[in-house]
DNA sequence: GCGCAATGTGAGGAATGCCTCATATTTAGA
DNA sequence: TCTAAATATGAGGCATTCCTCACATTGCGC
């Protein structure tokens, strides 16, 4: 319960035979983490699942939130590839406002779809240790700047306080995508919600 | 930690004395989930804290799902009650939608203000039995289509897609307002955010 | 005051969780 | 093929949790 100190695996797998047990705790963990959030899912479960003895996870992880550390390694380092990815191939050519906001949206739709309920329990569960909330927090921030930025120096944007309006529009996307995709109303599809939310955020953008 | 079935109080408080019990249990629960969390506020240490012993709690509480139901009903009455009245004030008089919006963003933040970590633990801790998950999320729903009907018959709005605005509006002022009360940036206060967003629907509800 | 109902107490049972360690199996490589 | 290193096993120790129960205290109505 209360936050682990060692977080760095206790021995690194060096054979293949090993690697698949990692990576066998891993997806179990994965799984067991969103079925049954941080607490539910014990390290004798997530054992079990992966075919694997607890003696076995603990030759890798020395305690329970290693394990959820290393998941969220991961987790933020594909989400965020993904999302540069998709932004980058918008910036091949020179887009109008309104596309580039699509892309945007449809990047950090495709981010939380990418396992939404582990997202969940990595930014909002409560017992993390609060050095790795602080670390998730400042690269989703990151993120935020460069795509703020980025629009700024967008030809089209006219703004009056960047700092404000970049923060409205990251976390508004954000927040708004992660509440939908976690919970999405039965009468809205996917689609709709990005053109108003893009038409909402283009119109904000030119003051 | 798996979800207990019985959720209703075991007995009735009668005398002074036990309601006072009752009274110092919750507020205890109150502080405890909202420090440690739903797995780290354990049944004793509510007791203790209480200053009671975990007999009394268990004459009032069949289980530790019992107290955070309780708990949760609170805060919706007492949170909901007060954005309405905050809602029916701004309707006194006849006013422009804009300051129709910044009344009911204000609202928000208070909302969010009162209790805002317990809010957290209520609405995205994992291990809530779901039907009070859904029980929230319904009441929050309620008064999300209240407001928006409210909005629609505004002679200044145009919705062009009212479920869909409506749902856009609601969750972005819910989400960013919640974001930024949990996680205030240093260098953004609440007026201005509250100016630039009421801007912002402001535009988008005249299409 | 008296007696019964209401309320309060806290040691401890049963269940579960995290993690260790003595031991067994597998693999690399000489 | 043989050996040492790498890897795997799982019973069980120790701690913690939720909750019960047998008993003590308090308050209300007479």
């Amino acid at each position: 319960m209360s936050p682990r100190l060692q977080l760095k695996p206790r021995k690194k797998p060096s054979q293949a035979r090993s690697k698949a047990t990692v990576e066998a705790i891993l997806v179990a963990a994965a799984q067991l983490f969103r079925w049954q959030g941080y607490a539910g899912a014990t390290t004798d479960r997530i054992a079990a699942r992966a075919g694997v003895s607890v003696g076995s996870l603990y030759q890798y992880f020395p305690n329970k939130d290693a394990i959820l550390v290393a998941l969220a390694e991961r987790h933020i380092d594909t989400g965020f590839a993904l999302v540069r990815e998709l932004l980058a191939e918008a910036l091949t050519h020179v887009s109008p406002l309104e596309s580039l906001l699509r892309s945007f949206v449809v990047a950090m739709i495709a981010l939380h779809e990418h396992e939404p309920e582990l997202h969940r329990v990595l930014f909002e569960e409560a017992p993390l240790p609060s050095s790795l909330r602080r670390r998730l927090r400042k690269r989703e921030n990151d993120l935020a700047t460069e795509v703020a930025e980025l629009l700024e120096a967008h030809p089209e944007v006219r703004m009056r306080n960047p700092r404000l309006m970049a923060y409205i529009l990251v976390q508004t996307v954000d927040s708004l995508v992660h509440n939908f995709i976690l919970h999405p109303p039965k009468d809205i599809d996917a689609k709709s919600l990005t053109e108003e939310l893009v038409r909402m955020l283009d119109q904000h953008l030119r003051g």
